[in-house]
DNA sequence: ACGGCAATTGACAACGTTGTCAATGACGCT
DNA sequence: AGCGTCATTGACAACGTTGTCAATTGCCGT
């Protein structure tokens, strides 16, 4: 591989003037910087970033560790860390830890030792006492959609406490009396904000639901596909469901459809993130959606005020987002009132 | 930073020792092996790849630049490669071109300057006498999902040829005579397959279809709205579109909503690509699907034959994945034969 | 002409790790 | 006892870059 060295032979100057060129130093004359240039492009000469890295201690790497890449809303979080990581000259350092703990673990460790400057981390759910890995130290970790106790982390999530809600009011509205909630994994953040939510509105409409109508799960389409068989299989059948997320919806969907079920006639059918976002589609979910994009591209700027030579020491931030409410078919024409 | 230095001090034994302990050599005694481990522990001592790549000249980093990492299929893709090479101990440096030249470019750019160990690419068009930025040489690379003349390197794809035909031939069965393409980016060769696949079928079928019938676009939900506007204010209209992918056939389903037509009723439609992968979903779209997973993962596979210490360098080998009809909803009951 | 200043260029060392080779000691064999 | 072999450990240098500081040059004003 051709160094700095070579090309500083060729140019006739020393390896630091080229790498003065290479990194615009202004302290440069003219006809030298030409003649480095054309040393550099007669060698083809790739800088070497890791070598740059080891010297400067920084990687120029941000890493994002999510829990279900191929969940839409995920992917749309990704994206927007993409972007912004790319605007900031940097690059982005993908995994995908499928909520298990290990392999969240196994992720830190390896980030931490390529010397990532920054972690945007999606936590799986631990035991209490849980342990985080050896991280370098001062390695900046911002916690993206759910919470980390323990942890003095920036934070970005989104209050689907009262997406949910909202969702669960419009249910009432067209007259749905026996709604259920299906699917979130348990001891998350967003499991138990969107359950609360679900709770607070049927509290406030004078409303009680059969226990059994809570169904957590695990976030992905086999939650949504159990759910349904367990809530259907009983004697009293709810009017309404509403899936955790748009993986969740996906399962409940398949499975009414399996079972015979009507939609929106039998049973209407919601959700938290949308199955296929940004579309009218056809025919439309009634769904919240959350700013996913925007939540990834503000954890990037929350990481990078943490990097030197800036790096600030503020209190951990906590950014909130809200959720929006899109209405679609699913939810059918009202009901009369009573079940 | 704490470095293999302070480690070694404090377990009192040199740096190479620590290095053979924290790599597992085998010849370190098991006494010595405690002490240095119990000094890392102590520490907090995290090992720093960025020096170790530089000693040995290999980042342990992959990178995958795909051109849309919000469309269902290469985030499916992403999935496949994320997952093998964590098995393979690396990680995976994820870079989204959206389909612009500069940005791929400026991705392979960054990318050879990080000294990732191999790139997994997914080029975006470009003019014939485009030269390849300079790279590291001997980097190897394989082509995903298009090609890339000029190029030796590993190809995989899938033939998407034979699956538009079978849409095709689908439509054709349930009595569509009239049926359109609609999307696919001009000087792809998916593209380029998916027309040849539709117009081979009609051929077969002695059917002449209008030159409009077939629409380039971008391979996004605008090229689906705008197909559609353009094809049904034309006099006369299809009975059937294929969209490309899994974008542009939610815009093609959107705007046919919009516009007032029935589906299937006025207009089947089938897509290459599924918008929501994996679900027999409600109401189902009729598609032909590629596995996406599996040619992320083989393409990883293709990639560490080509990496030090076992680097091969046999020919460069095409891997090409076949596709599986999905038969939905959306192509409607038999018609009588003759529009 | 001379001191002072800025622009330009370079020498040296260091970032943290590991490949290569050598040194040491222990052990078994003849 | 003398030899070779193996296990264990370490010294040194190198990977490619850049921060720090110093040296050189040219130019200004007085």
């Amino acid at each position: 591989m051709t160094s700095i060295e070579d090309v500083a032979r060729r140019a006739g100057v020393s390896p630091i003037t080229v790498s003065r060129v290479i990194r615009n130093h202004p302290n440069v004359r003219e006809e030298t910087r030409d003649r480095v240039r054309q040393a550099v492009s007669d060698l083809g000469y790739v800088p070497n970033a890791v070598a740059r890295g080891l010297k400067q201690s920084r990687s120029g790497l941000i890493a994002l560790i999510i829990t279900d890449m191929v969940d839409p809303f995920f992917s749309v979080v990704a994206h927007g860390v993409e972007d912004a990581v790319r605007k900031a000259g940097m690059m982005l350092v993908l995994g995908n830890s499928d909520d298990e703990l290990a392999l969240e673990m196994e992720y830190l460790r390896i980030m931490g030792e390529h010397r990532v400057d920054g972690i945007i981390l999606v936590p799986t759910p631990r035991p209490a006492e849980f342990s985080f890995p050896s991280l370098p130290a001062s390695l900046p970790i911002v916690v993206l959609d759910r919470s980390l106790p323990g942890i003095a982390a920036d934070v970005v999530r989104c209050d689907t406490a009262s997406g949910t809600a909202a969702l669960c009011r419009h249910l009432l509205d067209r007259g749905r009396r026996r709604i259920a909630i299906v699917g979130g994994l348990p001891q998350t953040l967003t499991w138990h904000e969107r359950v609360s939510g679900y709770q607070a509105v049927l509290r406030e409409a004078g409303l009680t639901m059969p226990a059994e109508f809570v169904i957590a799960g695990n976030y992905k389409a086999d939650s949504g596909v159990a759910a349904v068989q367990a809530l259907m299989a009983a004697a009293e059948r709810p009017d309404a469901i509403i899936a955790a997320n748009a993986k969740v919806v996906r399962g409940v969907l398949d499975e009414l459809v399996t079972l015979g079920f009507r939609i929106p006639e039998d049973v209407a059918v919601a959700a938290v993130d949308d199955p296929f976002p940004a579309s009218k589609f056809w025919p439309r979910l009634t769904v919240v959606e959350q700013p996913g994009y925007e939540m990834g591209k503000v954890a990037v700027e929350l990481l990078l005020r943490r990097l030197p030579p800036t790096s600030s020491n503020e209190m951990p931030r906590e950014v909130i987002f809200g959720t929006e409410l899109r209405i679609g078919v699913t939810c059918g024409e009202t009901l009369a009132a009573g079940a």
